[in-house]
DNA sequence: GATGTTATCAAACAGATGTTTGATATTCGA
DNA sequence: TCGAATATCAAACATCTGTTTGATAACATC
């Protein structure tokens, strides 16, 4: 028996309490922004008193940073099928372009349709890209055990797709550029949205723009594998 | 004389104060959000101080409004050459669709290289994507001003190139896509830096991404226009 | 220099914020 | 039921926030 464990904490009662403070910083979190949001409405929001912050997550900072690892989470947990797919594919040591094209797309259109263009999850967004134009601690969270990761494993299959080296440095920056077509929509949601007249990026809407999105990865491998890296101004890229 | 002007203010005195707290709220904005940064932190960086910024603007969100409208100011300024080139080409009513191709390239490349990639435009960057994740009432200072009728702008010149109408919901989703390339690096900034080594997207590594950039949207609107919209999933889009 | 306007400033103010405190309630093995 | 560990809570605390105040300085006209 460890240490002692005499009187085990009531069963699931703090755990229910701490599961309700991390929803409701999630949503006032992202709806306020880290340092706006107060514990006060945090609390209040959890149905739990102020002090419980402090008792249960040790203050307002440690809680944010509970939170990033709550998103971090959930992140992998909406794409699991998609990531071990990937996994399979890397581990049988790359099956062919098309083959990579293929969990290419399928990877944009998930993270699109399962995550981005969910109305519910306007506060991971919000919060994911308020880290990247302003790392805080919570930065370190994200892309150590999230971000970053997948960033690396889209260069891969771009790679694979264009029969390329993943880590140049040419590739990576295609890749971001290819990332960009989908996560522009949720980083620039409200104009995107006034401009074509929409209320929301979910529903039909969403499979419109992953249609569209795929519909231009498959031109740009197709068009970029047409054309080899044999431009002198990429050549020393890596 | 209109009303009286006996007593005109400080021949530019009382304008430099206005300058300099203009600046340096752009930088605290910039650099702490809206809500984080202090009225005594932009008056002391300014040099002035605090109740100057009650005197001179009416209070710090009346000084935020002010830093927005310098901003939009400033891109125009920066895109004006291009911006006039476009209305000639409007005006002219639309040249051929290469022309509009040629275009667009160069408006994203001058928004990349002179507007995003700078570091000394971090702030700026900063300020638009918070606006855009979490409107207040900057962003429609923003977007009325600026972001719109340039969303709008692109709209048509993407029409152009694929010998579409550039009012369609398509074009647009397209369009916003498109834009999502150049934008991204700035909007993803710090996880794109980590993953392909730099410090900073400025200088080389600018005209990198500008040129890569370029053949992408080259080769989309080549694969695009091969394949005509006949497509029945995007027949009903408008 | 006198005078009315504009500019600048330190101090004070009222409200909000994260955290601490001390007390009370709840839980559960004995 | 008792008692120790855990939970919950209202109030207090110290600090920080945007704004106001009242006084003084700088300035341009006469």
């Amino acid at each position: 028996m460890q240490a002692r464990a005499f009187y085990l904490p009531a069963p699931g009662k703090s755990e229910q309490a701490k599961q309700r403070l991390l929803e409701a910083a999630l949503a006032v979190f992202g709806e306020k922004g880290p340092k706006a949001a107060t514990v006060r409405e945090i609390a209040k929001a959890a149905g739990q008193n102020v002090a419980a912050i402090e008792y249960y997550f040790g203050g307002k900072d440690n809680l944010y940073a509970a939170v990033m690892e709550g998103i971090v989470r959930e992140i992998r947990h909406q794409l699991a099928d998609v990531l071990a797919e990937v996994e399979a594919w890397r581990e049988a040591g790359g099956g062919s372009p098309a083959e990579a094209l293929r969990l290419l797309k399928l990877y944009l259109r998930s993270v699109y349709l399962r995550l981005l263009s969910r109305d519910d999850m306007k506060p991971f967004a919000r919060l994911i890209v308020r880290e990247q134009m302003q790392p805080t601690a919570g930065f370190e969270i994200l892309y150590g055990k999230g971000f970053g990761q997948l960033h690396e494993m889209l260069c891969e299959l771009m790679g694979a797709a264009l029969g390329r080296n993943p880590r140049e440095r040419e590739i990576i920056a295609r890749t971001h550029a290819v990332m960009g077509q989908v996560y522009f929509f949720v980083m620039a949601r409200e104009a995107f949205l006034r401009r074509i007249g929409w209320h929301s990026l979910a529903g039909r809407n969403a499979t419109m723009v992953a249609d569209l999105v795929a519909e231009h990865v498959d031109v740009l491998i197709r068009g970029l594998s047409a054309r080899p890296a044999s431009s002198p101004s990429h050549a020393k890229l890596l």
